[in-house]
DNA sequence: ATGAAAGCGCTAACAG
DNA sequence: CTGTTAGCGCTTTCAT
């Protein structure tokens, strides 16, 4: 199953491996005859050329490493889309790894990549400690997507957090609320600064007494005790903006359960608009992040170091409200 | 930013390439004290093995492909984490590629594996023509998850849906139901087992005479657009099977729209226990595939043929009932 | 326009 | 136990 070499086209065409590779690589130099010749060898005995070979010549693989912390978060999916869909455009491959939630095999797939010389790596969502970050950009650019470094040689694209709070703020202000509490993310992703976005606005409105936040994270089960804890004691709020989109699931489940109407007694608002967000069923009101305008981005930061030597830089994405069925008016 | 090789490591240790060769691969035929020079210098300096250049002169990779069809979907993600797994255990490394739903950009992903020199290609939810994967097998060994072809060195690894329709069915039958119909999922991936499984075991329950199917796809919509049709004429069914869990939401949905209870006045049972079946709000009744475990099998497949050659196989694995909320007995 | 030759970073005999 | 040598498949001067 040894597959045919570069040569073998060359003996079957009557040729010099130069001229082979010439053709191959597109060469306007060579006669048209021999060309044809060379294709004809090469499509006959399914030639296909050896990237190892070429890039350890060359010197560069003209290929992109990603390395996506969590392949099962349709998040990064998407984000993977943009990569690869401006990466292609510059005549760039991509090669996908997972580190599965775990700093150490992130790690591992780093490191691979790195084996493997990619020309840049794009790390989404990574966990590793910053030094491990730093590691890489030793050796090849980078872009961080999802992550907030401040690293020589490392770019980064992200999420503007604490904007996409204050849009979740000021729609439930706008809809007449002041009693809003906020269930938090704990250490999740840009949880902090959502947390922090929203006090920022409710402040900016005047409503910091009316500040109320609830510690947890990003799942479902974290919003039914969220809203567990919110019912418990003091005034029932009127509107609650979620750390995201899974953890609002259950805090429409437990509203239901305590026999609340959303949004005619409570508005819930999330954060991510997973494809979750919008069944019918659902039908919530949350943040949109453009997913895949971020992993272009992070495609051409990175395309554009390979050529150019600049400082990092950070692009901040602005995030967008997408109005559903769970924001209303408050009661009365 | 030219990466240090094997012969800085050489210099700096005071030693010749080849000694360094056999440190960084662990042979047991080196002084202590070389071994602990040699190692002290690649680290001191940053040295990280070239895989290309390995790859190219072992004539193996020591990588397996992997052509994920779609990777938003969460399906394929856990396919993937069974495949790495696997494929880790065994010293390889998984490196992923996505075909974005588009045939033609399959075939391009898959190229660039080929051209990569992987040892063995993984395709998930593949879509390409059976040429196109006939073409790959010829130079190295492949294998199709969720889609079943027939082609010399290819092995397959695929759902039973024949069997998962049976149990559906089989449950529905169980709890004393006789009008279950079937909403099914047109040429999507198994559809056609699924409504075949449905009408086989329909049969055996001497039930042929209420075998009532509409014609559909994968889709919420889709499913919305079942129930109507099933509700327009005819008795309306106590139960309905439906080809997946994303078109089982949209018959939720439209039962409830239609005010019927779920599962007082019609049980409904879905297919694949996606996420989003388990969430307290669907509750779904649906039928499990062991994704992680389909991954494995795949993995260990494509490395058995790596070193054996023998015939391709196919693996079928056995789905499971998940019985969750939507299931009852029907009315009255 | 075409070919010969050197070499990318590494491994694998083969000597010593 | 260690060093020398000859490539792996390809690109790239440099001649012709």
């Amino acid at each position: 199953m040894s597959q045919p070499t570069i040569r073998h086209v060359a003996e079957r065409a009557g040729v010099s491996k130069s001229l082979v590779s010439l053709v191959m690589r597109g060469s306007s130099k060579v006669s048209d005859e021999r060309r044809r010749l060379v294709l004809a060898a090469a499509e006959e005995i399914g030639y296909r050329p050896n990237a190892a070979a070429r890039s350890l010549v060359r010197q560069e693989s003209h290929h992109l490493g990603l390395m996506v912390s969590d392949l099962r978060n349709p998040f990064f999916a998407e984000v993977t889309e943009g990569i690869v869909a401006a990466a292609n455009a510059q005549g760039y491959r991509v090669l996908i790894n997972s580190g599965f939630l775990s700093p150490a095999r992130e790690t591992e797939a780093l490191e691979t990549l790195l084996e493997l010389r990619m020309d840049g790596i794009l790390m989404a969502g990574a966990r590793v400690a910053s030094r491990v970050i730093r590691h890489v950009a030793a050796s090849v650019p980078v872009v961080a997507i999802t992550r907030s470094v401040r690293l020589p040689g490392v770019d980064v694209v992200v999420n503007d957090d604490h904007m996409g709070a204050g849009l979740a703020v000021d729609h439930l202000v706008e809809l007449g609320h002041r009693r809003i509490a906020h269930i938090d993310g704990g250490s999740g992703s840009g949880a902090n600064r959502r947390a922090r976005g929203y006090v920022a606005t409710m402040e900016r409105h005047g409503l910091a007494s009316h500040v109320r936040q609830v510690r947890a994270d990003f799942t479902e089960e974290a919003g039914e005790a969220g809203v567990a804890q919110l019912l418990a004691d003091g005034p029932r709020p009127t509107a609650i903006f979620c750390a995201n989109d899974y953890q609002a699931v259950g805090v429409l489940d437990a509203l239901r359960e305590a026999g609340l109407d959303v949004p005619r007694d409570v508005s819930v608002v999330g954060y991510d608009n997973v494809h979750l967000a919008s069944l019918r069923r659902l039908d919530l009101t949350t943040i949109h992040q453009p997913r895949q305008e971020m992993g272009e981005q992070a495609a051409r930061l990175l395309l554009e170091r390979l050529t150019t030597d600049r400082e990092s830089r950070r692009v901040i994405i602005p995030p967008k409200l997408v109005v559903r069925g769970t924001t209303g008016p408050p009661p009365r």
